[in-house]
DNA sequence: ATCTAGATGACCT
DNA sequence: GGTCATCTAGATG
């Protein structure tokens, strides 16, 4: 059987550029722990978005307060604020100094059903964590979270590892939301999806 | 099922 | 002051 759940994904996971990451972060499994409750899910959609080149990266325009994580060293949480109202949470990746990250847009939930349904009261179960900022309510990940090393085994926010896909159950499309920016950034197949059973 | 508008505040020009 | 890596309720066909 597949040693997967209870182990920590390495902090060298996270080393490759950010599209490399994205892929392999499908079937993984996210894990919030609050007050020793674990809350998890499995990781079914997810955009790369790689440096200051990248002009739909919140690093196009430089370091700021706002990035300064995504500088940092891989593996670490960064968790941003827009629209008013959502937070939505990235994994740093490439070498410290290079900003790239990973947007975790959609989850399977696996485990803290209790947890979940109260942060997403009267929603129905199949919209619980289908989007970046629904995720995050579902998880209690907002700026509490920035800079979490989620390649720790003691984190309150981690990434453990699951099941690997293969090539033929993964859906490769451009992103989401980022219409404002130019070619050829805005046609990477950079959105990275587990194909529905 | 698909579309549109409004929410609401940090960020950048 | 305009925009934003979004979500939800409500309208419409």
């Amino acid at each position: 059987m597949y040693n997967s759940g209870m182990v920590c994904l390495p902090c060298d996971f996270y080393l490759l550029p950010a599209p490399e990451v994205a892929r392999n972060l499908l079937g993984m499994i996210l894990v919030r722990e609050i007050n020793g409750q674990r809350v998890s899910g499995r990781i079914i959609e997810t955009e790369a978005y790689s440096g200051e080149e990248d002009q739909a990266c919140h690093a196009r325009s430089g370091r700021t307060d706002r990035n300064a994580v995504m500088y940092g060293p891989p593996g670490r949480a960064y968790v941003y604020f827009t629209y008013g109202m959502h937070w939505c949470l990235n994994a740093v990746t490439g070498a410290e100094g290079s900003p790239e990250a990973v947007l975790i847009r959609a989850v399977q939930p696996l485990e803290g059903f209790g947890i979940i349904t109260r942060n997403r009261q009267g929603v129905a179960e199949k919209n619980w964590t289908d989007g970046p900022a629904k995720l995050c309510r579902a998880f209690e990940i907002d700026r509490a979270m920035y800079g979490a090393v989620m390649c720790s085994e003691t984190s309150p926010l981690r990434i453990e590892q699951g099941e690997p896909l293969p090539d033929a159950q993964v859906i490769r499309s451009p992103r989401v939301g980022i219409q404002y920016a130019p070619e050829p950034w805005i046609s990477k197949p950079w959105r990275f999806r587990v194909k529905p059973d």
